[in-house]
DNA sequence: TTGTAAGCGTTATCAT
DNA sequence: ATGATAACGCTTACAA
């Protein structure tokens, strides 16, 4: 059907082959109000007849537009980039847009400087920034500075809500409260994600301060710092679980430091959840798998990407309808088999 | 409106300041050999001053080229995709171009036209195609025919060297067999993947082959189909447990599945490793969480994607140096806590 | 070794 | 409603 010509069609060859300019054919293409219905009749027939599409680069020169979304991030969990990706290339692909991923380095001091050439070298349209590098100030303000629009995607309202998507990582942290409390668990303790990060604050204060206002304060010397990776869990295990009393429950910044407890608690033959209960975060792929199950929060993150992408897309076509409105959504409580009522 | 910083520094501007023509800046930009020494440092430091970096879309449309690269691949496995992504970038930005990614669906039938199109609309420079898609003959036949450059990667040798990166999965399986053996098992059972795929077979065949060559045979009823996913997996589980005698190893095609087996193993009250030995296949993130940890094949991920994507710019940037002799790689054996000696 | 000038395929600014 | 013509930022014959 398709027959391959030895050159794609050019706007030059519609309107040769129209009789008109080929700033007619542009507007027809675009879309234009003011065209007569007989030429646009005749130049859609044209552009029919010879399959052509206008060149990408060529529009994007010409008019400052890429139809590329950028995706910029610098986290290590591979199944939270991949959700967002999917979520993203959901709304990307039915709006014309193209998805082009940017790992960075969020240590480097050369990081801003890398995200904006990146973004400007390509002309990239907009771009959806995911934790932790979209709590960087300095990030959203240099993007500002370069009239680069984002969408932030984090655990915080920290920035106007046409930019950001907030998922209340507090809300759903004192919800797990709640829950550890109704178990009768008195000896409680905390693997926090890196103090550095404001998620980490967030699930922490979430946790702590409905603990505080259900009469349970969790001492200093059971909350420790973490670094989100397995290996980090399993170090901090093995200083929580040393301490007398032992800590009934442990929270987990997220699932892979949950995993490492576990594997802790395995090697000192304490049983989960008989003589330990434990909780993380992030409805990981291993949080299902794992034996026992894991207890765990679930953020929404292939909406959350998709309301990303939608916030960001109506920004670049001026089409900011009511999209700012919508910014917030709530992570759940999953409960599985890593919890459970203290015996006694 | 001169001297205005606002706008990005152009090729005219680096020229200008550095007081040589656009031409020369461009040679510079672009690596030619013929610039004296002087006047390239000279323009570098105008380059670093003004931190130019050169329009992609522009140089595409005056190179027919865009600098974009295209990752096709219809693949559930989030770790695997992560590690591609990351490999094929590390050679993308070194060499400047950025990584488009697209997901799809196989079993559509218009799965080969919307891969085409993809690649056009964005007049994508080259795709690498990862499995089971990298698998499909039409998508390639049809690449050609649109004179799409490709880099398949894939469990078999199924294209010019130059197309394709092939993991020797077969080799891998024949370390597995001879592994197993050499542990002293007797009652082997298999999940393999799906019978469609070439990776599937491969694993199987090189497995079972090898198991023969040392005088075991696997009988048919021993051997299942599965679908991949860890669901799969249980379901596949369940009826080789029940059989008698129970297998005493059980090889799954991935490691979703084979934690599926150890699912189901955890449920029976059949210790692991003790009475049922169990491996998998990919090194998944899960391999090394799960517990116990998990006797697995590793393939080389990230270096086949980098790999792919050092031939795949060879072949757009016409330098088919000796890439084309590179091609293969080898998975290997990691032993981990699922599998032992028989005890007896 | 370096420069001039003509594109590449669009959109945007003016006219008419 | 339509059309010349100039950008857009770069590469590349062709000179010098």
């Amino acid at each position: 059907m398709n027959i391959v010509k030895d050159k794609r069609p050019t706007i030059n060859d519609v309107a040769r082959i129209s009789g008109v300019s080929k700033r007619t054919v542009s507007r027809v293409i675009n879309g234009a109000a003011n065209v007569g219905e007989a030429t646009r009749k005749k130049i859609e027939a044209v552009i029919q007849e010879l399959n052509f599409s206008p060149d990408k680069q060529a529009r994007g020169l010409a008019a400052s537009r890429s139809f590329l979304l950028g995706l910029i991030y610098d986290n290590p969990d591979a199944l939270y980039i991949d959700q967002v990706q999917r979520g993203v290339l959901d709304i990307c692909s039915a709006k014309g847009y193209e998805l082009v991923v940017h790992p960075c380095t969020y240590k480097s001091d050369d990081f801003i400087n890398n995200c904006i050439k990146f973004v400007k070298r390509s002309n990239i349209d907009g771009v959806v920034i995911l934790p932790p590098v979209s709590e960087s100030r300095e990030l959203a303000t240099s993007f500002q500075e370069n009239h680069i629009k984002y969408v932030r995607i984090a655990s915080l309202d920290l920035d106007d809500h046409a930019n950001i998507v907030v998922s209340d990582d507090r809300a759903a942290l004192s919800d797990l409260a709640r829950y550890i409390v109704s178990l009768g668990h008195q000896n409680i303790a905390i693997i926090s994600g890196p103090k550095s990060y404001f998620s980490s604050k967030e699930r922490l204060e979430g946790f702590c301060d409905t603990l505080k206002q259900l009469g349970k304060k969790v001492p200093e010397e059971r909350i420790i710092e973490g670094k989100n990776t397995y290996e980090s869990g399993i170090d901090c295990a093995r200083q929580l679980l040393i301490q007398t009393p032992r800590p009934q429950f442990i929270f987990a910044n997220n699932d892979e430091m949950a995993a490492g407890v576990l594997k802790v608690a395995h090697e000192l033959g304490i049983l989960v959840p008989e003589q330990l209960s434990i909780a993380g975060f992030d409805d990981n792929l291993l949080a299902s798998r794992i034996i026992p199950s894991l207890t765990t929060i679930q953020r929404p993150v292939s909406a959350m990407a998709s309301l990303a992408a939608t916030k960001i897309i109506a920004m670049i076509e001026g089409n900011e309808y009511n999209v700012e409105e919508q910014y917030l959504v709530k992570p759940h409580l999953i409960i599985r088999e890593s919890t459970r009522k203290i015996d006694k």
